[in-house]
DNA sequence: CCGTATCCCTTAGGATACTG
DNA sequence: CAGTATCCTAAGGGATACGG
């Protein structure tokens, strides 16, 4: 008997991968957001992992971008409501790590000292 | 100004790394297991990558292992109740995939048809 | 039975430069 | 400005075999 696929692999493949949820943040946060301010308000990201995070999560119907014709060019980025819907889950996440964060802290020193 | 730290991710690291929710989910449901049946239980896990996420895991005082000098060797794990403290946590991410998940695959379609 | 030791290999990610 | 193109690396994972 094998708990059928565990239930929680697919959301967290959709939005636990490295930089989703720091994207998502500022997003939240600051709104309608231009590429290179992205690039600006996630620290150390490089354009190239941006962009593609961006597509995926595109794809996954979590942000919209828009697109002006100007120049020069001007494109904006924002969650979409789908990816709104994800904040109390986030809030649900950030309310354990503060409830239980710290004593993962202490059970890793205890761990290292018993060494 | 850059929303400090994300804080989703230290959680996500914690518990949404590749393998770990599948061996809490089945530890959650089939409770003190043997090395051997948790490597049955939890399908294509190697004996390597499970001894490291065990050991990780039980560094971060999430899983309990209790050793018997018997011959042959008997190796129990089991959830903490620091880690039954994210049941709940797992609960609203599962509710989330049931309700919203339907929508991803089908922003995923529409994504890959306009293609 | 419960792991560790080795080796291989893929792949995500970083650095950098460049273009429409 | 908003990205691609190119190249590189390293870190983690898989397969297999072996040891206490």
């Amino acid at each position: 008997m094998t708990f059928d696929p565990c239930p929680v692999t697919p959301v967290a493949e959709l939005v636990f991968g490295k930089w989703t949820t720091q994207v998502l943040w500022t997003l939240a946060h600051h709104g309608r957001t231009r590429f290179t301010e992205l690039q600006r308000l996630v620290p150390a990201i490089t354009p190239k992992v941006l962009a593609q995070r961006l597509r995926q999560m595109e794809r996954d119907g979590l942000v919209g971008r828009t697109y002006h014709a100007e120049m020069p060019p001007r494109v904006e980025y924002e969650m979409t409501p789908l990816a709104r819907t994800l904040l109390p889950v986030f809030h649900t996440l950030v309310d354990w790590s503060d409830t239980h964060l710290g004593e993962v802290e202490r059970a890793r020193e205890r761990y290292d000292a018993a060494l």
